[in-house]
DNA sequence: TTAGGATGATTAACAGGTTAACCATATTGA
DNA sequence: TCAATATGGTTAACCTGTTAATCATCCTAA
């Protein structure tokens, strides 16, 4: 890649691939565990946030906020969890636009039995890592990201 | 996410959320230029893995093991390169079954052209880590991934 | 009170990836 | 020699994400 295109600033070029080989490898440590229990890591997700959260309730826009994708990929990933009976959806008495959502029992049952089946490939992945090194990495990626979102370009912005 | 789940490590849970976010944000970086270019990031590799290459030159297999994904995708990928003038392909005279991609006038122009428009992006994405941390999180990074791969469920072991 | 605009959610069309089945060509060994 | 198999590539079906358009409800100001 840099041999094709020696302008390119070497450093970072290299860690934009790393970053993404990275991720690219986790997911073989999660993709399989979600899969066995009929979920996605965006469906899982949603569901610890609705456990984590307000009785168990929120509302697609929140979720899709904190999930990090749209509120249309929301709408699916919803449809997909109430059809399993993990999750309902009802309209709001108070205002017909909002919907909420909950978490079913089956849906508490699902997550949880969820945990304690990463635990082991999480500590697996890391193996290689020590305590010291795992808090350096995740100090740097924090660096890393702040620097992403100033630098995130607003658009355009002098061209 | 740790809340609904306690029983998660921490550190390990977090660092996969920051990696994530990390190539998310990458994304919005480049994304952009490559849409303007009519490329895709993938077929911005295949490009420059051509010029790189061997006479610009390579095969299906080979390009879809260094970038990384199937054969399947990359046949699509080249159909969309090859549709653009970027690459064309051509079956091997000694064996029916082996295709050569190598890359055009056209493609080398595309993607000369995309190097000089990634470097501002690239160093603006990361300005906000100096060499040294770079050199960590290259270092952390590597290491991480070594991890992953040493890790690497080997499709179920003891159970 | 009601027309115009916001807001929350969904739908439709598309993009890019995966897996599994398939086709065509080469290779091998009985 | 030729049937069985291996190999390179493509196709078909599907999954999950995105964007843009749409629907329904609510809010607001003339």
């Amino acid at each position: 890649m840099a041999e094709a295109l020696p302008e390119l600033p070497m450093a970072e070029t290299v860690m934009v691939r790393l970053m993404r080989i990275g991720v690219f490898g986790l997911g073989n440590f999660f993709e399989p565990v979600f899969r066995e229990l009929g979920l996605t890591e965006n469906s899982f997700h949603v569901l610890c946030l609705l456990m984590a959260g307000d009785q168990g309730r929120a509302s697609p826009s929140e979720l899709s906020e904190l999930v990090g994708t749209t509120r249309a990929n929301m709408t699916r990933i919803l449809d997909s969890l109430v059809n399993d009976g993990l999750a309902s959806r009802a309209i709001e008495a108070r205002d017909g636009r909002r919907h909420v959502i909950r978490i079913t029992t089956a849906g508490c049952k699902v997550a949880s039995e969820a945990g304690p089946r990463l635990v082991e490939p999480l500590k697996r992945a890391f193996s290689g890592l020590d305590a010291d090194e795992l808090a350096s990495l995740d100090r740097l990626l924090r660096k890393a990201i702040v620097s992403f979102d100033k630098g995130a370009t607003p658009l355009r912005v002098a061209a």
